[in-house]
DNA sequence: TTTTGTGCAAACTATTTGCAAACCG
DNA sequence: CGGTTTGCAAATAGTTTGCACAAAA
């Protein structure tokens, strides 16, 4: 493990925000100004890859990491993409694959809302 | 509504399939060949706008779109990458809502598993 | 005609990759 | 040393957009 990626890895593993690729790269060159933007994607597929951190797909946005490596649902403010942790439901895989006689091998649950920060802002067009 | 907006909402609503934006210009094109795929990409937003289809992101992979405009879950394989629709589960969203105090606008959940057709070519490394 | 949509091509965003030099064990 | 990783820069994939012309209301 190199400098470079147990910086990001503290990043991430630092705060409970979901953060995104480039907001990671920002952190780390304020600590690392010499590290590439490639070298923080190559990282991050590591990462995820071993199993140390969790990758969410976002919606039309780019994608963010998650350090909590047990499955659980999210819960995702529509207008400024900020991600919370849910805990996870008991029996919700078990559930479905009982229902369809599948063996399935995880899951991704987001939960959609208006952060109380964004309604505030507006909230008709 | 223009004849390329039908088109491409026809080959959409004709099966159960949630085919990429790209397989969708592939078969408007066998119909009508000078279609533009920016063309595809338009109507397919402006069709997700009005609530005539759904778009499903995918993990790593170009997004896929829905006929079945009522919200429910998906069984993604994790090889191929293809989509079935599953029964959506009563109060899902009601229980969350509940437990949180929150207001959800909608839910995204997508069970992985190996579908029967990749797990039969192979599944070590 | 007045608006809206199309085709084309260029632009953009997020991410990946080839390569030579630097690092790690 | 010998394989791994980096930084850089160019390449990609998927999608969006500006513009002049064509279709629809």
């Amino acid at each position: 493990m190199t400098r470079q990626r147990q910086l990001i890895y503290n990043i991430i593993a630092a705060a409970p925000e979901h953060r995104t690729a480039e907001e990671i790269y920002d952190l780390a060159r304020a600590e690392m100004p010499s590290l590439a933007r490639g070298t923080v994607y190559r990282n991050l597929g590591l990462l995820v890859r071993d199993g140390e951190i969790r990758k969410l797909e976002m919606a039309d946005a780019p994608a963010r990491y998650d350090r909590e490596r047990s499955p659980h649902p999210h819960l995702v403010c529509q207008v400024c993409g900020r991600v919370e942790d849910l805990p996870a439901p008991d029996g919700l895989m078990e559930g479905f694959a009982a229902a369809r006689g599948v063996a399935l091998t995880g899951y991704d649950l987001k939960l959609y809302h208006v952060c109380p920060a964004c309604r505030g802002k507006r909230h008709g067009a």
